[in-house]
DNA sequence: TTTAAATAGGACTAATTTAGTCCTATTTAA
DNA sequence: TTAAATAGGACTAAATTAGTCCTATTTAAA
């Protein structure tokens, strides 16, 4: 069970926190992945993807970047964790049954959708209004955690 | 987050279920994978791995194998995916904030420490015993559904 | 209308992790 | 003594992650 996040998530959260925190005008990816040690050109492929799921929204041009597309209450980790990853599960069975013929006849099977129920809900109830507001991050440190 | 099982958990899971169910004699690595369709050589590492962690006994030499080292309801899910994977966590400073000079500061380390209890909590309430009884894996099927 | 600052997106590469294999040594029942 | 088993180190292949690089497009402003 490899259950790290990937930097990619990590990211994401990261930069969608950014942008939480400076919702009242458009961040360019300079202006975000220079704050939040994020690579520029990797932080652009993870902002289109955050673009395409809704999560964000791009100007193009001069004085162009990006903003959230709605407001951060209205946005759960689940939905930039997803957005990244696409469906959070600790394997494809959980999610779909018909992926595993094992799935059937499989005793594990019904821990696994369990543990997916989990995690899902505790994603869920974490929003970007609530986590901007527990503390900052500090600007020093070029990366996080995992 | 990538969050999906590996194989070696997977094969370790199936090789302990295995194990319980027959915990009356004992099992041969070759026994083992041929019936729940693992590699023998790769099986044969995770079985070491499960001995050094104290789960399953072995014994060397001819009529040699492996046998549970303790009852089956002794055994969580928790146990053996630790066993296998190291800390269950998001991130390491999930486990240990020192590992991480931005956890003091970080908005979601809180998250992935919740998240990190409640997934070992789900897996600590799953024991073999519980586990053997649900129904048997299929045979045919080579492998699992991550 | 040109320019420069920005995003969009495809194609590629490097690094790391996962998933194994292979070989030799050791143990032990028959 | 032999053959069937585990023990363990060293190695390799495949897959995934973590990026880079380049060109195209958009747009505010000079």
């Amino acid at each position: 069970m490899n259950m790290h996040i990937t930097r990619k998530v990590d990211y994401a959260v990261r930069c969608v926190l950014f942008l939480a925190r400076n919702n009242d005008r458009i961040s360019s990816v300079d202006e975000i992945s220079g704050e939040m040690s994020v690579p520029k050109t990797f932080l652009a492929k993870i902002l289109q993807r955050l673009m395409k799921t809704g999560i964000v929204n791009s100007t193009r041009g001069v004085k162009g970047g990006f903003q959230l597309a709605r407001g951060p209450q209205e946005i759960s980790l689940l939905n930039v964790v997803e957005a990244i990853d696409g469906a959070v599960a600790m394997n494809v069975c959980a999610v779909d049954k018909k992926m595993c013929g094992f799935s059937a006849s499989c005793s594990v099977h019904p821990v696994w959708v369990e543990l997916r129920e989990d995690i899902r809900n505790r994603l869920k109830r974490w929003d970007f209004a609530k986590l901007a507001v527990i503390k900052k991050y500090q600007r020093v440190i070029k990366r996080d955690c995992h």
